[in-house]
Formats: structure tokens, C-alpha cells, sequence
DNA sequence: CGCATGATGCCTACGCATCATGCGGTGCAGTAGT
């Protein structure tokens, strides 16, 4: 395509959105996709990802393709597209009954933005729909999700890449995320069969964002710790626990204690994960006690305070968890707490799924005699999504392939997780440590930088809000009072 | 691994100590059955 002036696109993006000028990043990520580049842009959250693969589309005409993680990503994305006035969207989904669905399947071409997830994306009747479509480009949103859930999680993600190389003549691809380790990166360019992509690339540093470590002796200590901390500052804040069970746990006693707080997990209905996200970003709800349910796709600026009650298994994703904190640039705090026994269930937890070398093995030869995955798996005691992944890797791979495969994701996990207590046990600057796993350096000058360096004593100690001294629950006389319009005195 | 929960053992009624067991994150899609 001819090269656009910048009188044209900044007309096109006052006509699609109304705005006069674009936010630091989108311009270069819009020009690369126009360009016809494999682009990957890695912005941080609410610099105006969608913007980038919004707006080209109308230079270029025919249909983008964006596969979504989320199906409650899609869904926010299609709705705002809608209410911008855009009119041929689709979420190609398993919210569609089959009928739907079908009329969808019959009338793609008609629509300039698909969204779909990669297990959708990769069934037969779907695939092959997709790929015979005029595509303007394809988009990967949330792209670390390739990294970090392809290997061991949903491998439908890694399929994309025999996928594309399906394509006689490949359409470009954006890959578009806010965090990127190196592997996140080499994993994308990998599996999205990308050609010397351009890449715009944000620094991880988050100079805005206060770090703390407080080493503590057991998660009895850390309940103390957190009701104490939680009680005197005030939030926003996300507090990220290890298990459903613990963030209910602590959402009961920070309630207990008059702050409004509410747990967040996937073990919850939607229904009821929708309203405590909604009323988080209301500012309804203080306190958020997460799984690393929480998270992706929330946008929500004023996010003071993340809190992990034990460390995640990778820096990317502690990285990733801490960077929803501060988006709207004042000072905020990220506080990990850590005792020594954490390694443990980090391990535990990030290991016992993956499925071990003989399981693997014991697999492939009942799948080589022809028994479905499914039961063999059950056999062999392993979850559904185990199955999956061994089953994926034997495909691809062979059995001792798969059985290597396992072997070095282990590997890899324990590498990482060994990297996360060297950064909690260790010495000196906690903001150079971190980046440091990233090969990148602070950014900041004058920045208020971690516990190591020295925290000023009144950081974050905020009033606490007039809201949380009314009882969370007015009583009763008062309450119908309220409902029939009496004035309280 | 560590923690919470339930079962067992005591030895004849209750409550306590001890042992055994289970559980621990992330999501899609499709199907069976409300």
C-alpha cells in the first residue's frame, strides 16, 4: 500500500473515533500493519492497543481476524466497537448456539472484525472458513497468552502456527500485548510464523510503581500483616493469592474488618466474577483477593496498591501482575510478602499438572493402539487439560519428543521459579534486580524505588476513605427507611 | 511441601491428641441434563 500522509490518517482517526491526535505508540504500530509488516507492539495497557487494529482496516478494506484469549475480552471489544457505531462485528464463539453460529460460518465475509478464541479458531469447518477469507491482517491480542499458556495450558495457541503457514499468500499478523519477557517475544515471532517483524517495544520499568519486599515467617504472619496493612491504607489494590480458597478466605476478614473487598477467582460463577470486576472498577469495591484469574482486560487506572501474598511462578507474570498498578501514573505500591516455604507450593502448583515423562510415554501407546485420549489419560490418572497438552506434543512430536518436551517445560518452571526466590532472598535495588531478568534497566529518575533503596515512611499511608467508616451493611430500620425515602437524621 | 479437614483412638463419655487424606491456577468448547 502507498504510503499514507499524515493529514489522511489523522482525518481517518477523527472520522473512526473523534480524537485529534494519536497516544505515543499507536502511530508507528498502525503505520507497520498498513505497511503490510508483521508487527508486534508491545504497549503498556491503556495506551490504546485496539486503536491499532481498528483503524487500518479502513485503508485497507476486507476483514481482520482478531484471536482473543477471553471470551469476556471479545465480548467488552464487540460491545464498544458497537457502540462506536461499527456495525459488522461478530464474536465467533462458544456463546453462539449452533444456529447462530452457522449464520455466522455462512456470512463471514460481511464482516470487517472477527473476534475468536484459538480452540474455535482451530476446529476444521472453522479454520478453513477463515483462512479462505479476504483478510486484511490478523491479530493477536494478548499475545504473551501464546507464551505463556500455549506450552502447557491451551495448546490450540501453538496450532495457529500450522495454521498460518496454511496461507498460500499469508496476510500480516500484530501481535499486540502490554508485557514481553525475551521468550514471550522469540515465542511469538516463532509460533505466529512471523517474518522479521517490526517491533515496537515499551520498557518494563514502571518508574510510578513503588516496590516492597517484607520477608515474613509463615502465611499465618501474612494473614496478620495484610489485615493490619489493608485496614490503615487505602486502595485500590489487588491482593494475589496462590488459591481460591485463600482469597476467600482473606475477602472475609478484610469484610470483617469494614473494608469492602471481594474475592475474584475462576471457581466463581460469571456471573458473579462480572459484578465484583464491575463494581472494582466503580470503585464499589476497595480490595480485589485474586487468583491470577484476575487481571487481563481490566482496565482500570487508579489500581494503587498490588499486594502478593505469595510470589507468582514466573517474573513475567509477577511483572505483568504488578504493572496493573499505577496506569494513570501517580505513585503507587507493589509489595510481595515472602517466606521461605512459598518455593514449595510454587512449585507444586506449577508442576503437578504438567504430565511426567512415563505418563507421557504410557499414553502414546494407547493412543498408537488406537484408545482415545480421553480414557487413556483417565487411566493413566491425569487432568483433562494434561491430556491435552501430552496429546498435543505426542502429535507433534512423537512420544519421546513429548517426554523430552516435559521434560524441559519442567525444567523451564523450576528455572523460573528459582529465579523468583533468588529475587526475593537477594541484595540490594529491587527494581534493578527485576529488570534485570528482563536484560532492561530502570528508566526513571527521581523515582520513589523500593524497599532495598528506602521507602519514604508516609508512602500510600492515605487517609483511609469516608466510605469505609459507614458499616458496610446499614441496619435494617435505616435500610427501609432509605427504601421508602425517610430522611435519617 | 504445607495446610485444613475429617476420621480414629482412647476406652465408655467427653474432649483431646494423633493420624490419614485431600487439596492447591490459568479457559476454551461441546454435551448432557435441568
Amino acid at each position: 500500500m502507498e504510503t499514507i500522509s499524515q493529514e489522511q490518517l489523522t482525518q481517518l482517526l477523527k472520522r473512526i473515533t473523534g480524537y485529534n491526535s494519536f497516544r505515543p505508540g499507536q502511530e508507528e504500530v498502525i503505520r507497520s500493519v498498513l505497511a503490510g509488516r508483521d508487527t508486534i507492539a508491545v504497549l503498556p495497557t491503556g495506551a490504546g492497543k485496539s486503536l491499532c487494529y481498528q483503524l487500518p482496516v479502513h485503508l485497507t478494506g476486507g476483514t481482520v481476524l482478531i484471536v482473543s484469549p477471553l471470551l469476556s475480552l471479545m465480548e467488552d471489544q464487540v460491545a464498544q466497537l458497537k457502540r462506536e457505531g461499527e456495525k459488522s462485528v461478530a464474536a465467533l464463539n462458544s456463546f453462539l448456539t449452533p444456529g447462530e453460529k452457522s449464520a455466522v460460518l455462512r456470512n463471514l465475509h460481511q464482516y470487517r472484525f472477527i473476534f475468536t478464541s484459538p480452540e474455535m479458531l482451530m476446529q476444521r469447518h472453522v479454520s478453513e472458513r477463515l483462512r479462505s477469507l479476504r483478510l486484511a491482517y490478523i491479530v493477536a491480542d494478548e499475545a504473551h497468552c501464546i507464551s505463556q499458556w500455549g506450552f502447557d495450558f491451551r495448546p490450540d495457541y501453538l496450532r495457529l502456527r500450522e495454521w498460518l503457514a496454511g496461507f498460500s499468500e499469508r496476510p500480516p499478523v500484530l501481535a499486540l500485548t502490554a508485557t514481553a519477557s525475551d521468550k514471550a517475544i522469540g515465542d511469538i515471532e516463532n509460533y505466529l510464523m512471523m517474518h522479521s517483524p517490526a517491533k515496537y517495544i515499551h520498557p518494563p520499568d514502571r518508574p510510578n510503581v513503588a516496590l516492597q519486599i517484607i520477608p515474613l515467617k509463615d502465611r499465618e504472619e501474612k494473614t496478620e500483616w495484610i489485615r493490619r496493612e489493608i485496614s490503615r491504607a487505602s486502595g485500590p489494590g489487588i491482593l494475589y493469592v496462590q488459591s481460591r480458597k485463600r482469597a476467600e478466605m482473606l475477602a472475609g476478614l478484610l469484610r470483617a474488618d469494614g473494608v469492602p473487598a471481594a474475592a475474584f477467582h475462576a471457581g466463581m460463577e460469571k456471573d458473579d466474577r462480572m459484578l465484583v470486576q464491575q463494581q472494582f472498577l466503580n470503585g464499589e469495591l476497595e480490595w480485589i483477593c485474586a487468583t491470577n484469574a484476575f487481571g487481563m482486560g481490566i482496565n482500570k487506572p487508579d489500581v494503587r496498591r498490588i499486594i502478593h501474598d505469595q510470589f507468582p511462578p514466573s517474573a513475567a507474570q509477577y511483572i505483568q501482575e504488578i504493572g496493573r498498578a499505577g496506569r494513570d501514573g501517580k505513585q503507587s505500591l507493589a509489595t510481595l510478602l515472602y517466606s521461605p516455604s512459598d518455593a514449595d507450593a510454587a512449585v507444586f502448583i506449577s508442576l503437578d499438572e504438567l504430565p511426567d515423562p512415563a505418563a507421557v510415554r504410557f499414553l502414546a501407546e494407547c493412543m498408537n493402539n488406537g484408545e482415545p485420549p480421553e480414557q487413556a489419560g483417565e487411566r493413566a490418572g491425569l487432568s483433562e487439560t494434561a491430556v491435552r497438552v501430552a496429546a498435543y506434543w505426542i502429535a507433534e512430536e512423537g512420544a519421546d519428543g513429548a517426554a523430552g518436551r516435559m521434560e524441559e517445560l519442567a525444567a523451564g518452571k523450576s528455572r523460573e521459579i528459582g529465579e523468583m526466590i533468588r529475587f526475593a532472598e537477594g541484595d540490594g535495588c529491587i527494581r534493578e534486580r527485576l529488570l534485570n531478568l528482563f536484560g532492561a534497566r530502570p528508566v526513571g529518575t527521581d523515582v520513589v524505588c523500593c524497599s532495598a533503596c528506602g521507602l519514604p515512611a508516609d508512602l500510600l499511608a492515605n487517609a483511609v476513605p469516608a466510605a469505609r467508616n459507614r458499616p458496610a451493611l446499614l441496619d435494617w430500620q435505616e435500610r427501609i427507611d432509605r427504601l421508602f425515602g425517610v430522611a435519617s437524621s
